[in-house]
DNA sequence: GTCTATAGTGCGATAGAC
DNA sequence: GTCTATCGCACTATAGAC
């Protein structure tokens, strides 16, 4: 799979993800003709993430997304009831998203190294696709309230859960190396991260999406399939 | 080298960064006594990184840095002459410590893999000697003018390009693989910063430092030692 | 060297016209 | 459904007493 083809496959367009949004918050939202609150989401979302992403969630007052986006303050609140359900709307949203996209590209795949690809270049392509949105909800998850913050932490133990039965699975065949399986998904999902949190850095080196992710899958295939070479069938599985 | 064995031989008390921060930013602060300077320092950092960890830089106020120093809003401002240049003193602390400790952890030791490995060390257990101020300085980098930004772009790309160098001299001597050593580094450097980053899920999972260390240089050694298995001779090295 | 008090600015949110 | 105008509040930074 290329990112290419992964793009033809998912429909992520901002069309598409806000349609979704609206879906997961018709009671809040005021506006009732769909099309009409289905652009505006767009307009917010796109401003929210623009300004954000460039000098944080925090320090965005909402004059800024109102000259960002085009809507006046007023019709801003129209589509949420505060600056905090903003974010909360949209770190929810996403997490739905990367759970679906996620769990489809792995499903009906049951060898374990093929596996294990089809998790590492899913989650890669879709956060190449949302690099914005991932990005966004890594640096601002510390400032959602306690109970969206737990939510947010459940969600990056999912996906690593994901990667970690995996190797479960793979060590059960015999395939896999002993190692400490959750140790090893935490690396693989740091791994993962670095992808949309450095940006600057890999656009700088050019170092495109497919290659990026072919260096994850053969790092972490490496390292399952050997254990770390001669001093590793000590360790502990847990 | 274990924790413990680092800890004694670098000194890393509140007390000494506070002086060596001192050192650095003579000109900008008003109080010239050096013991009472060095005192209200170790208030104002500690309490900046306790609050600032919490809820984020941005919404830290005055009046929460105040109360939670115990020092009142005009003493505060006789030690930065704005909220932007308390960050830009912490930030450029972190980078002249940070670059100081990694040198010394790795000075005279020639051999490729001894020298990744004591490199990787270092990094961990310096950032777990100074959790707070590595997560605040990751956090908190893009809240910096764009200048300041700039030197922690730099900062990183330093610490990436050790970690490469030494892939090159391991590579030179034919004991690593013909991997592609920057991506390599950007790999290691990324399950490094998760230490201190995701501290949350290491704790919930008893994992302690060194374990962590341990495991990035197993992790680190079984990719560059064996290059990912059959299929990494056509690697470009760049 | 440290304090309290406050000036001046910009914030999030809302009311009410259209 | 969207706008403009504005309220009340909390912010950063400073002035001046001690």
């Amino acid at each position: 799979m290329t990112f290419a083809q992964f793009s033809r496959r998912e429909s992520l367009s901002p069309g598409d993800i806000c349609r979704e949004m609206l879906e997961g918050h018709r009671e809040s939202i005021k506006t009732k003709k769909e099309h009409t609150a289905v652009r505006n989401l767009e307009l917010i979302l796109a401003a929210t993430l623009a300004v954000s992403n460039q000098k944080g969630f925090q320090a965005m007052s909402m004059r800024d997304l109102s000259l960002a986006s085009g809507l006046s303050m007023g019709a801003l609140y129209d589509y949420f009831s505060s600056k905090e359900e903003l974010l909360e709307m949209i770190q929810a949203t996403g997490r739905r998203l990367t759970r679906r996209v996620l769990e489809r590209g792995i499903e009906g795949i049951d060898d374990p190294v093929a596996r294990l690809t089809a998790a590492i270049r899913t989650h890669v392509y879709l956060s190449e696709a949302l690099q914005a949105w991932f990005f966004f909800s890594y640096m601002e998850a510390r400032h959602l309230g306690e109970e969206e913050k737990e939510k947010a932490k459940q969600s990056e133990l999912y996906t690593e859960g994901v990667l970690s039965e995996i190797i479960a699975q793979g060590q059960a065949a015999g395939v896999f190396a002993p190692l400490d399986r959750h140790l090893a998904a935490a690396m693989i999902k740091a791994m993962l991260q670095d992808w949309y949190l450095k940006r600057w850095k890999y656009a700088g080196r050019r170092v495109g999406v497919d290659r990026y992710a072919d260096f994850v899958v053969q790092m972490a295939l490496s390292f399952c399939l050997s254990g770390g070479g001669a001093d590793a069938s000590g360790e502990i599985t847990l």
